[in-house]
DNA sequence: CGTGGCTTTTTACAAATGTTAAAAAATGAA
DNA sequence: TTCATTTTTTAACATTTGTAAAAAGCCACG
């Protein structure tokens, strides 16, 4: 469990204690390509690190199906509006290939976060950190042509990208396939 | 301090305790219009809780700027990059009215984070909330053409429209000005 | 090897949005 | 009220992006 031990670690500094605390409500689960690991509508009651494999997360409209976050090895699966609100959520999130995840029930996790200082401050830490992500997306998002982001891309998530079909990654940047095919095709 | 005791309590429930640990830390002040609270490229060391007035972040670019939130009573002015990494953030935020705001200093926050565990839940809590606000609105700017969004504002928001100048909500649907005049003369 | 299915690129045309500039309307101070 | 300033709308044209369909490329399996 590499990955997901030096995601939780990397987070927020932990003792062994309550390290393991957390790791001892984790349970280890494989699921094939294609498996849809979080449906829309539905209360979500778990949340995922991602040991091995990659994940999409995406939103249905009327007529496209809308890309918003990829996920890989460290990082986490979890929907967040269905957690925070504990309402059904309105994304749902694929696995593009076989994956190795981590499930932790949220219950429990509400359970160490009243009862442990250390992780109550490591789950706003968590929060924090999605929230700054989430943040700069949006942000990139705002300013940048979709040309410069795919670019951007290409230098911060060079190995992403290649384990993602670029319907997905066109999606992801806000433009339909055939305007990324035509800005592959300007930048080569 | 209504507003702002309204929207500390609304985050995560406190006991009367741990409320006035928070509200101790707080300082009142008045600022005009037009005055910067957060200067993008600063390290910022305080949070505003927004008592009256209305406030907006944005952030610049080569040849455009580009407002991606807005803030009225209730809400909270944080620089969340600056913040969580401690490092200079990348956005502005101005004062559209004269104001009245709550300032609390990032350091006493962390100090009551660290020794209080009901205080470091409700910190959890309200990064958990703007957290999801951010997906929302993230999300909804995927996939929601400018006229929807601008009809949802209406609805959701119309006190709020009314306070700030028409280009500013332009920009933040993410069209010029032009398009969104031509979007109220459609919808009328 | 080939063949079928899937992904990516190309093309031609249509629609939406941006740019620039100017006119009209609204606002606020004297 | 009136005038000056700011904000909003309108117009004409250019550019970008989308749509739909066909072509090309790639890969796995028989």
């Amino acid at each position: 469990m590499q990955n997901t031990l030096k995601s939780i670690k990397g987070i927020y500094p932990l003792k062994e204690v309550h390290l393991n605390l957390l790791l001892k409500k984790l349970k280890e689960a494989e699921f094939p390509k294609g498996h849809q690991i979080i449906r829309s509508g539905k209360v979500e009651r778990s949340l995922y690190f991602i040991e091995r494999g990659v994940a999409r997360a995406y939103v249905d409209g009327k007529d496209n199906r809308i890309t918003f976050w990829f996920g890989m090895e460290g990082d986490i699966i979890l929907s967040y509006h269905s957690y925070i609100n504990n309402t059904p959520g309105y994304e749902s999130i694929e696995l593009l290939e076989n994956s190795t995840l981590y499930e932790l029930r949220t219950e429990a996790l509400e359970a160490l976060y009243n009862t442990h200082i250390e992780l109550a401050n490591w789950g706003r830490k968590l929060a924090e950190l999605i929230l700054i992500k989430t943040e700069e997306s949006y942000i990139g998002r705002l300013f940048k042509p979709a040309k410069e982001r795919y670019i951007d891309l290409l230098q911060t998530e060079p190995l992403l990208i290649q384990r993602i079909p670029l319907g997905h990654i066109a999606s992801y940047l806000g433009v339909t396939q055939v305007t990324l095919s035509r800005i592959r095709a300007e930048i080569k």
